[in-house]
RNA sequence: GGCGACGUGGCCGAAUGGCUUAGGCAAGGGCCUGCAAAGCCCUGUAUCCGGGUUCGAUUCCCGGCGUCGCCUCCA
């Protein structure tokens, strides 16, 4: 069974299911006040191979991943852009989800809003407060970190080294706070800003808390695995967590967080730092396929460097397999090679190592391939078969189809004609014709195949 | 100041106490081809520096240098 590295304990360990055959995930999703950037797509593309990958291997999947559809930054540009603040969260939603779409991403089996969980998570503040883990202030509702015995389990620092370090830091709302690390679960309106009622005042919910209260409501107490970018283990993650155990329910059994996308440079891509892409120019510009090929090369916890060079050898390695697909599509179909597939598997549940698979895929791919220079043709077909079972299983679409046009059909026949008839010029001619209109013209020696670029 | 990660061949990027030390992209040579393309075969200068443990370290330990992350909104 699958292994992950769990962020909790520090190592590689089986991820334990709570009902065997299903798997219950929560991914935290975007807060939807601007574009998805590579972030972003990193995340959603790492937990969507992840995906397909438990499906592939009959696991039911229900992955739940939330819009958070109310924050200060929604409110922020709101106001400087002076319209509805639900006008920008229901653009960006649908920006971010054609963007998944186009990138390959499945739509998550549920998309929980913040703003349809208010009244329980004003529920859940009311029960913390009544357990003395949390208390109001006159900006809001904060929760009391120091109730949380383990506090830190994520950030793998107490307290009190947290505390302890920070160098000049400023702490937000340090006055109004007992402890620096404490969080807010509910935050007074300031009038014209969106709000919700509560007992305390009206005012809308902290971020840490629709996490909370959508993943258990969904998935229920100790649900399997929680995921998301590294930079949310602290403090979105620990305190999600916090919340959890100051309620006394169990939260997530595993946890999984993917590593960063970092400029030229090799710094992080934050926002802070201004140094973010655009998922959606990336997209525009490329095969949608090579960010998930850079990411399949890359291990998931690595940080990955996006760029020019990164990309253009990702898009050559996938024209390689698209010639592929076509070649071994006239193959027929076969069962697929047994131990390919077994080494596939063994690789994959080891901390979902895709280069690893991906390398493999590779290997096989060579192999089919001298095996069809071969005539092997039986051997050719059951390797190919595990190429495009291994490649589905990780979200990589091949292009099997050649996409040619009746036009183009009828000059590859009469290109044949003319070599047949050593009529070299006009199939050099009839070949430069067709390259210039976008083909690659493969001439063999049971005909000349032709497919796009 | 506290905690942590990393430093691999032209580039990207895995893995590993020795055994043939991935894979992709790029480069050179060859086979195939009418010529190409595609495919296949072969090749090249790799494990930041200095100590230590060991029969043996790129891999483990210590020190150094360098890069990066978290401690604050961020996938």
């Amino acid at each position: 069974m699958l292994n992950l590295y769990d962020t909790a304990t520090r190592q590689v360990r089986e991820v334990h299911l709570r009902e065997p055959g299903k798997i219950g995930i929560y991914l935290c999703g975007p807060t939807v006040y601007g574009p998805p950037h590579l972030g972003h797509g990193r995340a959603t593309l790492v937990y969507d191979i992840l995906r397909r990958y438990l499906t592939y291997r009959g696991i039911e999947v229900r992955l739940v991943s939330n819009i958070t559809d109310i924050d200060d930054k929604i409110i922020d540009r709101a106001a400087r852009e002076n319209r509805p603040w639900t006008d920008i969260t229901h653009k960006c939603e649908s920006v971010w989800f054609e963007a998944m779409g186009k990138i390959g991403v499945q739509r998550p089996t549920d998309v929980p809003h913040a703003t349809e969980y208010v009244v329980q998570m004003v529920a859940m503040v009311e029960k913390l407060i009544g357990r003395n883990a949390a208390y109001v202030t006159d900006d809001g509702v904060y929760l009391d970190v120091s109730s949380v015995p383990d506090y830190g389990l994520l950030a793998h620092q107490s307290l009190e080294e947290m505390q302890s370090g920070g160098g000049d830091r400023e702490v937000f709302g340090a006055a109004n706070k007992r402890n620096a690390a404490d969080f807010a679960l509910w935050k007074f309106s300031k009038p014209g800003e969106p709000s919700w009622p509560s007992p305390w005042g009206d005012g809308r919910p902290g971020w840490h808390s629709e996490c909370v209260v959508m993943s258990l409501e969904l998935l229920g107490e100790g649900f399997d695995l929680h995921c998301g970018g590294a930079d949310l283990r602290f403090p979105h993650h620990e305190n999600e967590r916090a919340q959890a155990v100051a309620l006394g329910k169990k939260f997530a059994g595993h946890w999984m967080h993917n590593g960063f996308v970092v400029d030229l440079e090799g710094e992080k891509m934050s926002k802070s730092l201004g140094n973010v892409l655009n998922l959606l120019d990336l997209i525009e510009q490329y095969d949608p396929r090579a960010y998930r090929m850079l990411l399949l090369q890359t291990h998931y916890r690595s940080p990955v460097r996006v760029g020019q060079d990164n990309i253009d050898a990702a898009v050559k390695s996938i024209a390689g397999l698209d010639g592929f697909a076509v070649r071994a599509a006239e193959l027929g179909a076969s069962a697929s090679d047994a131990e390919v597939i077994t080494k596939f598997t063994t690789v994959m549940d080891d901390d979902l190592d895709t280069p690893q698979a991906i390398a493999l895929v590779f290997d096989t791919v060579r192999r089919a391939n001298t095996a069809m220079d071969k005539g092997e043709n039986a051997l050719a077909a059951s390797l190919a078969s595990a190429v495009f079972e291994m490649c589905t299983a990780m979200g990589l679409e091949l292009k099997t189809s050649t996409d040619v046009d009746a036009e183009a059909t009828e000059m590859a026949q009469q290109l044949d004609a003319a070599r047949a008839s050593k009529n070299f010029s006009e199939a050099d001619r009839l070949r430069g014709e067709l390259q210039s209109r976008g083909y690659v013209v493969e001439t063999t020696k049971d005909g000349t195949r032709v497919r796009r670029a």
